[in-house]
RNA sequence: GUGAAUGUAGCUCAGUUGGUUAGAGCACCAGAUUGUGGCUCUGGGGGUCGCGGGUUCGAAUCCCGUCAUUCACCCCA
């Protein structure tokens, strides 16, 4: 136990958090190219928010929170999601008191108590994206744009986007209902799961996989059909948007997404190389959340990513990920006598801006330079000898094995001119 | 939450029907080379066989529990 972390947790050792930072660094250029600023909302919160936000009914809050009684005897809970948080704060702030929308991404650990597995662990990492305060189907094309901008500049390729449209809370009902007479009518050939989804959320039988329910759901009323022609005329622009950028989508008429605050427009982008937990990216519309937390009648749209899977894709796809930096020098004392004079110089490459190190074992010329070699750095700077006494340094190219000594007051122009 | 498979050195894996001190390759450290890395050779360190219990004269091997990983279901990111 206390050598291992707890499941579905993992350490991100320096090799790893380079194609994290890599990563990273994309998302942050990508937000600042589309006019995203960054919130960073706290990691818990009360957890009424998930609750009235999530839905009571969705498998997160029904058996994937973490939750608990703080010392003030506050209900706090992780956050599954960071959708919540911003809306949250946008209310908080009173950001709708300013020019709309207002655009936000958001980058970080979610936690959630779930079976890990290949691509899904308990806490895990997402960005995600929200642009609350305008209900133009041009900013669902965005949403999904950013996506797929993003991993374009990854080098990511073969990523599916699934789209749908559920419809506002008024056509969704009348679907609702024709779903539930549909089914009703067929219950003695659904799964046992479909059964309880009957009257807990009926949409999410269309997700089924079972064999039996999809024979039925094949020939179920669709939900496009049903929606009221402003939903209608919305999610036919959001695709003509979507068509003049040349963004690729498939219609799903399945898709249905497990939380309760999603009107509209629904998407999933999948990256199927990853198997059972293909989909990399989830999102769309919900233009009751804000009002259903509290705020004024607000629509918004934004998409959550997993990074876990995210980097997992890269890795599998094989896709370049910039070479870590390398030192430039790397310091070698000839004798235990010169590893002072080695660390001082040390130093003074170091406040010289140039990425440099040194063996801190105090061992051997021979093993000394092997370290450098394996640190793949292109010089090695060598304190000690005669040199020394001369106020030189000998300097060894790594890669031709060219050695030569210089003054030591002319060692960093050196290294910057070789650089 | 349900079902299944797996767990031996830092890594990848051997280990016979249960039988003495559990092995290999790679990696690591040192020497060959007393002031010089990569290649080669030689040597060395490193294992509570995931953990706990049981069966047995004897368990890495068989049984039970537990923890972890992976796969499928569920769900999503």
């Amino acid at each position: 136990m206390l050598t291992t972390a707890p499941r579905g947790t993992r350490d991100i050792l320096p090799e790893e958090a380079a194609q994290w930072q890599y990563v990273e660094s994309n998302i942050r250029q990508c937000c600042l190219l589309y006019g995203y600023g960054e919130i960073r909302p706290p990691l818990f919160e009360h957890t009424e928010l998930f609750l009235r936000s999530v839905g009571e009914t969705t498998d997160i809050v029904e058996k994937e929170m973490y939750t608990f009684r703080d010392r003030g005897g506050r209900n706090i809970t992780l956050r599954p999601e960071a959708t919540a948080s911003t809306v949250r704060a946008y209310l908080e702030h009173n950001l709708y008191a300013g020019p709309q929308p207002v655009k936000m991404y958001y980058l970080g650990p979610m936690f959630r108590y779930d079976r890990p597995q290949a691509g899904r662990y308990r806490q895990f990492s997402q960005f995600g994206i929200e642009a609350i305060g305008t209900q133009d189907p041009t900013m669902d094309a965005e949403v999904i744009s950013v996506a797929l901008d993003f991993y374009c500049r990854l080098g990511l390729t073969g990523l599916e986007v699934q789209l749908n449209s559920i419809g506002c809370p008024k056509c969704r009902q009348d679907y609702r209902q024709a779903l539930l007479n549909y089914l009703s009518q067929h219950r003695g050939q659904l799964c046992r799961t479909c059964l309880s989804r009957l009257d807990r959320n009926p949409l999410r039988v269309l997700d089924c996989k079972e064999e039996g329910c999809q024979a039925i759901t094949a020939d179920a009323p669709r939900m496009l059909t049903y929606l009221c022609s402003e939903c209608d005329e919305h999610f036919k622009a959001v695709q003509e948007c979507l068509q003049s950028i040349e963004a690729h989508y498939v219609i799903n008429p399945a898709l249905v997404r497990g939380l309760d605050y999603y009107t509209k427009t629904v998407f999933e982008i999948v990256w199927p190389g990853l198997g059972a937990q293909a989909a990399i990216c989830g999102g769309g519309r919900y233009d009751g959340l804000i009002e259903e937390c509290g705020g004024p009648s607000t629509p918004a749209v934004g998409f959550a990513m997993g990074l876990d899977r995210v980097l997992l894709a890269i890795q599998k796809a094989g896709a370049a990920v910039p070479a870590a930096k390398t030192p430039l020098a790397y310091v070698v004392a000839l004798s235990a006598a010169d590893n002072q004079e080695a660390f001082r110089i040390l130093t003074r490459l170091r406040r010289a801006d140039i990425i440099s190190d040194k063996d801190y074992r105090q061992t051997s010329l021979r093993a000394q330079l092997k370290a450098a070699d394996r640190s793949r750095a292109r010089y090695a700077v060598l304190v000690g000898g005669i040199e020394r006494t001369q106020g030189m340094v000998a300097v060894r190219n790594m890669t031709t094995g060219e050695q030569h000594e210089i003054p030591l007051d002319q060692l960093i122009t050196f290294l910057q001119e070789g650089r």
